[in-house]
This record gives structure tokens, C-alpha cells and sequence, in this order.
DNA sequence: CCGCATCCTTCTTGATACTG
DNA sequence: CAGTATCAAGAAGGATGCGG
């Protein structure tokens, strides 16, 4: 998914006015990534905190259900592509702590518009959806 | 993911001021949807095309690459979430139209500032992404 | 604590052939 | 023309065990 597909809620969207403007850009992957599991859920949780870092202990307790190899991997593609840095501290036992990046910030803002669209139109999609099953029997 | 992993283009997006302002809400699927391979391709047609609609055939002439099961597949799920609406003529050979709801070209409202956002930063993830290989031999 | 390796299951996509 | 059915390949995700 884009936006997360397991938690809750804010405030209003105003759809733009007139007709569509762009064509859609390629994105090389990015939406994929934005639609996975667990992408926006990291990249959320890390907004929130104290000077947007975590640890990934911390990280992995907040995040509900996720698995350990998922946040290494999850994490390990934010990094890639500059949206998370990785903080590495070799002590014993290791701390390792990460940081939203600006670019990380950006797209969490540049998905608010589809947050608050999905808000306000889940119900409908939802009773949509089981019109649409109930007619298939 | 959301926006297309192979087409071009746009306007300016202007980043909205100050703190995040949502709790990502729960999609229920509506993300992993946007985020394959070509359900956003197919609303972004759709939106262009006369009055909002097109032949199965138009489509999938329009869309590369794209196989007659996948758009069969991605339209039946656009249909049932009311993005999309299908009609049919029973002539032969038949006929079916597919249509973009408002609801369906909400989402692709809703989508503009991803859009932009991903068209201003790509080439930084892309940066980025080369760095990261690199670094990994 | 953090993360890698391995194995396994499920989902998604694609290729191809057939039908009203 | 607009599908459906079937099969196969690959990617994504989960479970579990080991290691610095």
C-alpha cells in the first residue's frame, strides 16, 4: 500500500480544482516501495519521534506484527534511497538508531493529499465493494 | 506502486508548510492497488480519453506491454472498488466501455503531489541508490 | 541488540490456449 | 472483441535458527 493498511485518522482534503494536470512520471520503483507492507508505517513512526530517529528495538516494537528480517529489509531500501540514514554505534551490545531524512519528511508530506482522499472515501469504496460481491453470489 | 514504473512529466509541487499533519489511516488495500503494475496507468487513460471512457481494446492498445489478463484483472478491481464502471453492449462483436467514475478521477487528484514530488526527487534517489551499490562493491 | 541465512508459503504477473 | 482457464515463474512476506 501507500498509506498503511493496518491503523487510524485527520483533517480535510480539498480536492484541487479544474482538470488534471500531469502525466504520471515514471517512478522507478518508489510507488512499489510506497505500496508495500511496512514503508509508510517506518516512515511515519520515525516522523514522530524525537528528532525523527529510532532505534530499530524501538522501531520494531511500535510497528505492530512486523517481523524482524521485514524492518532489515524495509529499512535497508529506505536507506538506499537516501529517504533514512543508518547510525551505527559499535558498542556492546550494538546501537543502531535511524534517522528520517528531509527527502524522507518530503514524501510524507507528498502523500498527505492521497491520506485524506483515502479518508474520505473508504466508506464508499468499502460499500462498493460489497455491492460488487454480493451481486457475484 | 502509484505512479507509473515506465512513462513522462509536469507542473511545479509546492511542499505544504510546517508539521505533518496526519495519522496515516488504514487503507484496506487501496495502497497495495495504486501500487502495482497498472492500475494507475489505467485510470490515467481513462482520464484522458473522450468523456471518460474507452474499449477494453482501446486500452489495451494504449497501455504497453500490459496482457489481456492483467487488464481484465486490474479493471475488474477497479470496478469493484467504483472507480471504474463497466458497460456493456451486447452486439456482436461485442462491445464493452469502461468508464472513469468521480471517484476515480478523485484519485488521481488525489495523487498530484506525489507525482511531483517523485518527478522533483527522483533524480536524488537515483543518486542515491547508485551511492549505496557502489558502497556494496 | 541487530541482523543474516535458510526454508517455506502465498501473491502477483506473464504466457498461452480456448470460447461465447 | 472481450474475455476465461490453466500453467509456470518470480517476488513478497513469514518462521525460525545462528552469530558478531
Amino acid at each position: 500500500m501507500i498509506l498503511l493498511d493496518n491503523s487510524i485518522h485527520a483533517r480535510s482534503y480539498q480536492a484541487p480544482e479544474g482538470n488534471l494536470e500531469f502525466k504520471p512520471i515514471p517512478s522507478n520503483g518508489i510507488c512499489t516501495r510506497l505500496g508495500d507492507k511496512w514503508t509508510v508505517q517506518v516512515l511515519w513512526r520515525l516522523s514522530r519521534a524525537d528528532e525523527r530517529r529510532l532505534r530499530f528495538s524501538a522501531l520494531k516494537k511500535e510497528i505492530d506484527g512486523i517481523t524482524q528480517r521485514m524492518l532489515t529489509l524495509t529499512l535497508r531500501n529506505l536507506e538506499r534511497d537516501g529517504l533514512v540514514v543508518r547510525h551505527y554505534f559499535p558498542e556492546v551490545p550494538p546501537r543502531v538508531e535511524y534517522e528520517l531524512t528531509d527527502m524522507g519528511t518530503g514524501v510524507l508530506h507528498a502523500l498527505e493529499g492521497l491520506n485524506f482522499w483515502i479518508r474520505d472515501n473508504l466508506p464508499t469504496i468499502e460499500e462498493h465493494r460489497r455491492a460488487y460481491d454480493k451481486a457475484e453470489q
